[in-house]
DNA sequence: GCCGCCAATGTAAAGGCTTACATAGGAGCG
DNA sequence: CGCTCCTATGTAAGCCTTTACATTGGCGGC
């Protein structure tokens, strides 16, 4: 029951390569004062015996693991995986490893997460998965941590995308295609980009001087329950003319809902979504909607993360990174190109 | 540029609390002979100091890692995501720790995956994402490997959903629905899953007496080829009546293809995909497509994979998940229920 | 009242690696 | 020919845990 096979070991290479497990060590990762020959005998033997050193060993000597945490609520919407998929990708350009936690599902992400905390050098937190006071705990641990998608905590790295500027350019869009009833789903309690999409929608109406809805139409970030929404309220008497969906899911379910409620897109109704997923522009009609840069945030999170970890004490970073509207037909424009304003943020 | 800030070991609560660190150790984790006493002010110093184990430490003596690698191509598409989550979840369920790698867009999957292994106790691999030689190359390293969704290799364990045989069904209904020019559309070159799909879609013109065509479409599993490729097949004179397409995402740009050449779904070309996304249902008309049991391939892959690092010797396994057709309109079935032959698999 | 035993705790070794410091041996120079 | 210095290599300490083994002190039994 013990290790199933035992490992070779840097003993099991010096042994063979008749040198000191010093020289070892030098020879396969210093790369310094070692005779050239000593070197290929050495990296032979490594891989004859199939070496691979002991990353824990290794992080123990170092004091440091060389690997990063992730935090996300799950993966089945495309804008997690895209995020992560930028992640991973820096951390391997840095030399890091990157470990996942899903919160979803789980009893109270505080354990996962500090069970994490053994195995890394910092993490990597989206929007709400861990409360406020977490947060703060790890601060006092000495876990450095990047928040993402997460508005400003007190003296913490955060990366986000532009949501309000864009939300407000798109929203008011719609109105100059001359709709005076817009109705916007999303879920702005537990996604702060949502809110933040809110109020930049509330501020496209008060410039044009409308009212514009009191309140945003709650719904989960998913098909189903956008679908629900979009059925619920395109069904009623005063049914609005555009739905603004917090994201290219909802979308999904909307346009389902119009379809079945016999309403012509964008005639009847125009949608628009946000995330720009990959099959967006394959929609009948083709989504207007916002991109994100999704493996842009994973990066800057990492690249964030890493300079923290090897002492970085500057100033916390909030970086805003910008979102670009893709105008394609759902929104009422007839073709794919960018209309007339500069409305993209 | 050390250890950015010296964090709380074992020796700080020890001191903190007056006892060994043999103390703290056993209160801590071991739960065995302590006092009451003792181990509350233990817990409550190892609070007070913010102290976390430190894994690398933890690793080293235990003699295992406590964490597997899981490598794949990316997350962009929805199956691989799903998977994942399959695996980190039932990872902490069992109380490992989940170590990503993507292989897309980088130079050669070797070194990522070697040096994967100097982390990890044991491995899940993707299909082809490593060559045959790395595969084997682990093994005589003594680290365990997991195949997800790739067909059986000399010794090695594997998990896989069922597609021949899906597939054939699948198939056999569109024949059923009386279309006689079938047309497929997937690369059956890089995916072993694909390749299985057209062997089974094969099978049914044989079984129905028919030849079938003669070579896959190939494409990308992607909107953007899929697109192209149901284009040029729906464009041309003797344009097939119906697309069986190996994946959702290639579905999605033959709805695309199909609509732009005006023809009406599913009387003129019936579309099949495969792995049932979020969206399918919401697809006009809803997307018939076969769902794999995703999250069960990935809890699967990592059972086994602890067994095996735990010790296990016996026989290699050979898992063959059961998948599921769900009929909805792109057949050509009227309802969304499931037809007559118990054509499911 | 002494011995033995047990529960609670302490001491120290081991796990695999990196690296500061020690050593050896050869080249260059006077 | 001997001394110095430099290069290649070796020796050993230390990174933080867990745990086998040692120690201590109190209690029951004789």
């Amino acid at each position: 029951m013990r290790a199933h096979r035992n490992r070779p070991t840097i003993y099991t290479v010096a042994r063979h390569a008749g040198v000191s497990i010093a020289t070892v060590s030098r020879a396969l990762s210093g790369g310094s004062r070692v005779r050239e020959e000593t070197e290929r005998r050495v990296v032979e033997s490594s891989l004859k015996v199939g070496y691979r050193p002991n990353g824990a060993a290794r992080a123990l000597q170092r004091l440091r693991h060389g690997s990063i945490g992730v935090v996300f609520p799950n993966l089945s919407r495309p804008y997690y995986a895209g995020v992560l998929m930028g992640v991973e990708e820096a951390a391997n350009r840095l030399g890091l490893s990157v470990l996942i936690a899903g919160t979803q599902g789980r009893p109270g992400p505080e354990q996962l997460v500090l069970d994490l905390t053994s195995k890394v050098d910092g993490l990597v937190v989206f929007g709400r998965t861990v409360p406020d006071e977490m947060i703060a705990e790890l601060r006092r641990q000495g876990t450095p941590t990047v928040l993402l998608a997460r508005p400003r905590v007190d003296g913490e790295d955060t990366v986000r995308s532009e949501n309000r500027e864009a939300a407000r350019a798109l929203a008011a869009h719609l109105l100059e295609h001359g709709h005076k009833s817009i109705g916007f789903i999303g879920d702005t309690h537990s996604s702060p980009d949502c809110a933040e999409r809110w109020s930049g929608f509330l501020a496209a109406h008060q410039e044009a001087g409308l009212a514009g809805p009191a309140w945003p139409e709650l719904s989960a970030l998913l098909e189903a329950e956008g679908y629900q929404v979009a059925l619920r309220l395109l069904g009623a008497d005063n049914r609005p003319t555009a739905l603004f969906c917090a994201n290219d899911d909802i979308a999904t379910g909307a346009y389902a809902a119009a379809r079945e409620l016999k309403l012509r897109l964008p005639g009847d109704v125009a949608i628009t979504g946000w995330d720009d997923v990959p099959t967006a522009r394959y929609f009948s009609p083709p989504l207007t909607t916002v991109r994100q840069p999704l493996a842009e945030l994973g990066a800057r999170a990492a690249e964030l993360l890493q300079a923290r970890v090897e002492g970085d004490e500057s100033e916390p970073v909030n970086a805003l990174l910008p979102t670009e509207i893709v105008f394609r037909a759902s929104c009422g424009c007839r073709s794919r190109r960018r209309p007339r304003g500069g409305a993209s943020s």
